[in-house]
DNA sequence: CGACCGATTGATCTCAGTCAAAGGTTGTGG
DNA sequence: CCACAACCTTTGACTGAGATCAATCGGTCG
């Protein structure tokens, strides 16, 4: 699993927007799901003027390092990623997953540095949307405004509920949340709500919940024998969908 | 103390923004922390106008209640806030405290639906920003578009870290994480970094950081007992700044 | 003044972490 | 195509940080 970071070509690529191929954000499948939601054709036009396409991000590559300077806001096409925040002694917290059509980065905004490395749990495409030119384009099309207020307003939501997790819930409570809130987010693209793949290590699991590995391995196994999932390998089964979301509640 | 929430009235008053006396953010004191950075004379203006106020807001009031419906951002003037998020058992977090100059709410966009309770920790004292004017004003304006995103993104900043506190510290450095980070906000807002009062009880310090009261109490104990920092009751000295910084990295 | 709430202190318990080792999987290079 | 290496996952035994339970103390407000 090779970790080589974005050569500062691309990264100018991304500030500059320009050697890479034009694409059309409404021939997209992902349409849908992403920025142009709410967009007319005319306004998806500029859209797409903007956006570049990174499409071969290999597993393990990362978009951006922790602390480097923020240019662009990425968008999942395809594959999932995870972002990941240092401290200096080397302990790390897996800060979040992303999946097709979220996005990644929002939290650079204000401080103007990326504040954690992203990299790909698989073999993944993204888009690139340099924020100076996308922050000039929303302030003319209001719908464009509204998605990117909408979407770090839905990220802060997400992270609340994950306090929540981390300080409230024992071991077999935050890995039922966990998989709940996947089992949505992959409904949401289109998947199977009850039978999908972690894309995800059983230690980013653990690291971004809070626990050790043993932990992740032996409360999912007894989740197992309760019945509420099916676990092999990284092919998960919810069986008990509804007892499960009033567990969460 | 009281848990009195805002009337109906209070609500609409906020939803059409008539009915409260005009005020003048050019004029405030909290101009430089607050939504008007940034912006010209004639701008602030016309944000003047669809902001309203409300003065007296006393301790243990709410401003709103978890799921009910959005219509405003809230910016603390003075005093402090928490907001808590509860499960159905009973088991709530508080997610955050607030201070003056702070917004309140804003995970609350995209699900157009509070997704916590506000409380006031002292008497305080809020602005109200009925959104969707805002939203309308901020397509006008730049800098308070510029303004928003930046408010939204540095509240995902703080809530990352605050994950990170959660997923890997010991409660000693959760504690002192979370002194640091009070600190620094009470610095920006020119009150000394090295003395100060804290607005929470210890439950909810405690209950924020994920520990128990008791722990809480002893291990702030323990760090008087090395020196780093002075605490009796509410009164909260840093004496070693530097080397808890370093702690927290 | 008394009642209530918040903070502290002590004793005990437990959930999840750590340490150690053995299976499984995956990917690579010969 | 196979074999080896590296990494991921599981399982078991033990430990410990912090939770829980219980009691006391202190401040504040009606």
């Amino acid at each position: 699993m090779t970790s080589t970071p974005l050569t500062q070509k691309q990264i100018q690529d991304c500030a500059q927007a320009e050697h890479q191929r034009q694409i059309d954000c409404e021939a997209c499948a992902l349409s849908r799901l992403c920025l142009p939601l709410g967009l007319h054709r005319e306004e998806l036009d500029r859209l797409s003027r903007l956006v570049r396409r990174q499409d071969r991000v290999s597993r393990g590559q990362t978009l951006f390092e922790m602390h480097s300077p923020f240019h662009c806001l990425y968008v999942v096409r395809s594959g999932a990623f995870k972002t990941t925040i240092s401290v200096s002694d080397g302990r790390q917290q897996v800060s979040g997953f992303y999946f097709p059509g979220e996005f990644i980065g929002l939290d650079a905004i204000f401080p103007q540095q990326y504040q954690s490395r992203a990299s790909a749990l698989e073999d993944s495409s993204v888009c690139l949307l340099p924020y100076s030119a996308l922050e000039t384009l929303s302030q003319q099309l209001p719908g464009l405004q509204n998605q990117l207020l909408t979407r770090l307003s839905k990220e802060l939501s997400a992270d609340k509920n994950l306090l929540l997790s981390l300080g409230q819930k024992s071991a077999a409570e935050k890995l039922l949340t966990f998989l709940l809130s996947l089992s949505r987010r992959f409904a949401d693209r289109g998947f199977s709500a009850n039978h999908f793949e972690l894309p995800m290590t059983r230690a980013d699991m653990a690291n971004h919940l809070g626990l050790a590995v043993e932990t992740v391995s032996r409360e999912l196994k007894r989740l197992q024998q309760q019945s509420l999932i099916s676990i092999s390998g990284k092919q998960v089964k919810i069986n008990a969908g509804d007892e499960i979301a009033r567990i969460c509640s």
